[in-house]
DNA sequence: AAAAAAC
């Protein structure tokens, strides 16, 4: 008996009347809601398939590869998480699903391991699953857990580096040894849109799509109409497709109520919330000025690193950046202005624990999973609640606990009611005059949205501390870091003493 | 609207 079905299953009692198969059915749909509700995973659609309880069913019920429940052990992955339990069956019935689950709760490994199971074993037919991401720093990370998973299989996990290599490597004339591919949109649709098309998507089994609601964003400049191109590629008539996120979008919950088929939809715990693990503060600072003053009595009380920095833009993120370089402690940026080598060096030295501090702009926002952030900082605040949801997701992943500061100011005062909801709805301390802030209508935040705050800029240190600066080597002339260390150049992130 | 996203 499988520990799902010990938990499941009808026990028999001496003396009990024979019970007719209707009634067996209706107690094992009985337990089967009571265990949903215990783990709070909520679920909409028909014929649904029942959770796993253990990762051991995944051998007795869908014959995973051995290799592949080996590797999950070895990870440390001791029981699935509520949305692995209900996600991974769901797409093991070949069900397209719609999926919200907090932060860091283990979405990837949820639509990870149905792919490989689906896809049983490397097959040289070209890509079968397809998953997109909206940042090449997430697709990485996605590519990395993947290949992680599926050690010893033998399955091959793709990323598109450079897009001329990959016409070569996955075009009509390559060997097609591939089987899953992890990709941001426009990588992949400049692939599609060669003459002839330098990638076959017509044998893609199951599509992934990460950060559902972003990559649903629309608009000109929004990614919604590249995933369309994608979508329209992938013309399998086996294709399944399954979004993903941690905040839930209505107007993602209706294309798939009009567009999948017989679509499931799974959330976890309330939906748009933050993660419980996460120790959220408010914190006032009055202006611009005070922002940087509160920051510099963060550092100088000591905090404890990795610390992640969030703010509004990337001039921002800059100015912030030659503010703080100068403290004394490994700082360094990443946006989508560095260059891709920059930007896998500082991920590369974030994670190996070399910078405490990074500032970032929405770029590192989603889904990135680095090990033990002590603390989230919202220097600047978050434009919706939905942003702050997902900065804040950054820190207390897997559950771990971790630390969330949200600085503000008068000129936030629109938007702070909303976000001290998601605060309070965590259970965390609000002041009472903030609960008292009038609610913002719908229309005023797409508004605020739409115009977000024009800042003062972040001051900027005295000319002598720059000059000083410079001759130490800390930046160069035009006040960028210098690079001359061309692959590791983080060491040049601290300060030398003084 | 910002940010992200190809060569």
């Amino acid at each position: 008996m499988s520990a799902l079905e010990a938990k499941l299953g009808v026990p028999k009692k001496k003396g009990e009347e024979k019970p007719t198969a209707e009634k067996l059915e209706r107690a094992r749909r009985e337990k089967v809601n009571h265990f949903r509700n215990q783990q709070k995973i909520y679920i909409e659609g028909t014929d649904l398939p029942e959770p796993i309880a253990t990762f051991e069913q995944l051998r007795d019920q869908y014959k995973i590869h051995p290799k592949i429940m080996q590797n999950i052990e070895a990870a440390g992955f001791q029981y699935p998480t509520p949305i692995q339990m209900q996600a991974i069956p769901v797409m093991l019935h070949d069900r397209e699903l719609l999926a919200c689950a907090p932060t860091g709760s283990g979405k990837t490994l949820a639509f990870s391991v149905p792919i490989l199971v689906h896809l049983k074993q490397p097959m040289n037919k070209g890509f079968r699953a397809l998953i997109i991401s909206p940042t090449r720093e997430l697709a990485s990370q996605t590519h990395r857990e993947l290949v992680k998973l599926s050690e010893g299989t033998g399955f091959r996990i793709h990323m598109i580096h450079k897009a001329a290599e990959a016409a070569k490597k996955f075009g009509p004339k390559s060997s097609r040894k591939f089987d899953i591919l992890v990709t941001t949109p426009n990588r992949l649709i400049y692939l599609l849109k060669q003459d002839p098309p330098a990638i076959d998507l017509a044998r893609i089994e199951w599509l992934v799509v990460d950060e559902s609601d972003k990559l649903f964003e629309d608009g000109k400049t929004g990614f919604r109409d590249q995933l369309a191109t994608i979508f329209l590629a992938c013309t399998s008539p086996l294709v399944k497709r399954a979004m993903f996120s941690a905040t839930f979008a209505h107007d993602v919950e209706q294309w798939c109520k009009l567009n999948l088929d017989n679509v499931i939809s799974v959330s976890i715990g309330a939906r748009n919330s933050a993660a419980e693990t996460v120790d959220q503060e408010l914190l006032f600072v009055g202006s611009e000025t005070g922002k940087l003053l509160a920051m510099r009595d963060l550092v100088k009380k000591g905090f404890m690193p990795p610390v992640l920095v969030f703010v509004q833009s990337i001039e921002r993120a800059k100015e912030l950046f030659h503010e703080l370089i100068y403290e004394g402690i490994n700082v360094d940026i990443i946006h989508a202005d560095r260059t891709q080598q920059q930007r896998e060096n500082v991920v590369q030295s974030f994670r190996s624990g070399k910078i405490w501090v990074l500032i970032c702009t929405a770029l590192l926002a989603r889904g990135i999973d680095f090990k033990g952030v002590n603390m989230v900082l919202n220097y600047d605040f978050p434009s919706s609640a939905v942003e702050y949801i997902h900065r804040i997701g950054r820190t207390g992943r897997a559950g771990r606990t971790g630390r969330a500061i949200t600085f503000f100011t008068e000129d936030d005062k629109p938007l702070l009611r909303s976000i001290a909801s998601v605060i309070q709805r965590a259970g965390c301390p609000v002041p009472d005059y903030i609960k008292h802030f009038h609610k913002l209508q719908s229309k005023q935040k797409k508004k605020m949205i739409k115009k977000p705050l024009e800042r003062e800029h972040i001051l900027t240190s005295p000319r002598f501390l720059q000059r000083k600066a410079k001759r130490k080597g800390i930046i160069s002339q035009k006040g960028v870091k210098k690079g001359k260390a061309k692959n590791n150049n983080a060491h040049l992130q601290t300060v030398p003493e003084k």
